[in-house]
DNA sequence: AAGAATCCCAACCGCAAGTTG
DNA sequence: GCAACTTGCGGTTGGGATTCT
């Protein structure tokens, strides 16, 4: 099956369409249909190839193309599509009337991705990212905050020898919890990250040599006197409101998916919503054995080991740190 | 005010499946 | 059954718009 010649036909326009050029196409097409793409150019007078008529029409010009922004109920409908479905934008578009494939595509990259791993999920798999040593500047500085917060009443009696160690017991605990988390997960058989574990320990080669042989011998170090593992680790700063968000207001997955039938929404439900749209368990992937309802505003979420025992992992967004930071600027 | 950085999306590219003769 | 052609799809990119410094 070879290709087709396309637009690198000799003279054919390529690049933005203008509006003469949009209303050639709607006039034939309204008159005649599109009929063969390929032989639609010439005959509705475009020096375009039929793969660039077919785009535009498709994407752009089609009467029935919705425009604007994605309402939440959409959003909430491609995040479900796509935990089932993945990166099968047309399928996830069958779904959404009025939208297209490219326009859920382009939603999906430029938004929905961003806004899971901001969250700290896997945007392929939508499960919560266990690789958190990637996330291992993110939690440093969560210690070095943790630091700043008590220390703050008496710094200004204290040398700065004394803080700069504190910062680093802090930093070593952390580090600490992870490592006992890690090993947690990797003992699990259930576990999925495993394969992502030696990759990560790259990242604490960026340590200091005394740095990492402390992890192996630190004890409670006195700084973290009265705070647990635990604590540390379930991200338990000062009460901070987050702002509440829309975005994930139903969960995702009710429950689990064990012994349970998958239910996405298509079709119409209320206002419009698409509703309904019943998978068979055995027609689908794994989904995510966790509950991730109101994500938005939430600033943590779990692991679970093998015993089911959840660990709280803490997410925090790009805005909370710029928030909480400025309470110190 | 202006240059840099980032975001966003329309459009393109190339592969694969489907259709036709 | 085969090759040529057509269509559909997902990934990527160019450049205009917007935001930041």
């Amino acid at each position: 099956m070879g290709r087709s010649p396309c637009c690198d036909e000799n003279g054919l326009k390529k690049g933005p369409w203008t509006a003469e050029e949009d209303q050639k196409l709607t006039d034939y097409i309204d008159k005649h249909g599109h009929g063969s793409w390929r032989a639609l150019p010439k005959l509705a007078g475009l020096n375009r190839c039929g793969k660039s008529c077919r785009l535009r029409w498709t994407n752009y010009l089609r009467p029935d193309i919705k425009r604007g922004k994605f309402t939440p109920e959409e959003e909430q409908t491609i995040l479900q599509l796509h935990s089932v479905l993945g990166n099968k934008w047309s399928a996830i578009a069958k779904h959404l009337p009025g939208r297209t494939d490219n326009e859920i595509k382009n939603f999906w990259n430029t938004h929905l991705k961003k806004k899971l791993i901001q969250m700290g999920f896997d945007p392929m798999t939508h499960r919560p990212r266990t690789d958190f040593f990637a996330a291992l500047p993110q939690l440093i500085a969560l210690a070095n905050l943790r630091q700043l917060v008590e220390q703050r009443p008496w710094d200004e009696h204290t040398p700065n020898q004394l803080q700069t160690e504190a910062v680093q017991a802090a930093k070593l605990e952390y580090l600490q919890c992870l490592l006992q988390s890690a090993a947690a997960i990797a003992a699990s058989p259930s576990s999925s990250s495993i394969n992502t574990i030696p990759g990560d320990l790259e990242q604490i080669s960026l340590l200091s040599p005394p740095q990492i042989s402390s992890l192996s011998s630190l004890s409670s170090p006195r700084i973290l006197e009265g705070i647990n593992c635990q604590d540390l680790v379930t991200g338990q700063l000062p009460d901070i409101q987050m702002p509440s968000s829309s975005f994930f207001e139903q969960p995702i997955i009710n429950g689990t998916n064990q012994n349970s039938d998958y239910t996405a929404n298509s079709g119409q439900g209320e206002n419009g919503t698409p509703k309904s749209l019943l998978m068979s368990e055995n027609s689908l992937p794994p989904l995510a054995d966790f509950p991730i309802s109101n994500l938005g505003d939430a600033c943590s979420t779990s692991i679970c080991d093998a015993d089911g025992n959840s660990t709280q992992l803490p997410i925090w967004s790009d805005s909370f740190y710029d928030q909480f930071m400025s309470e110190f600027a």
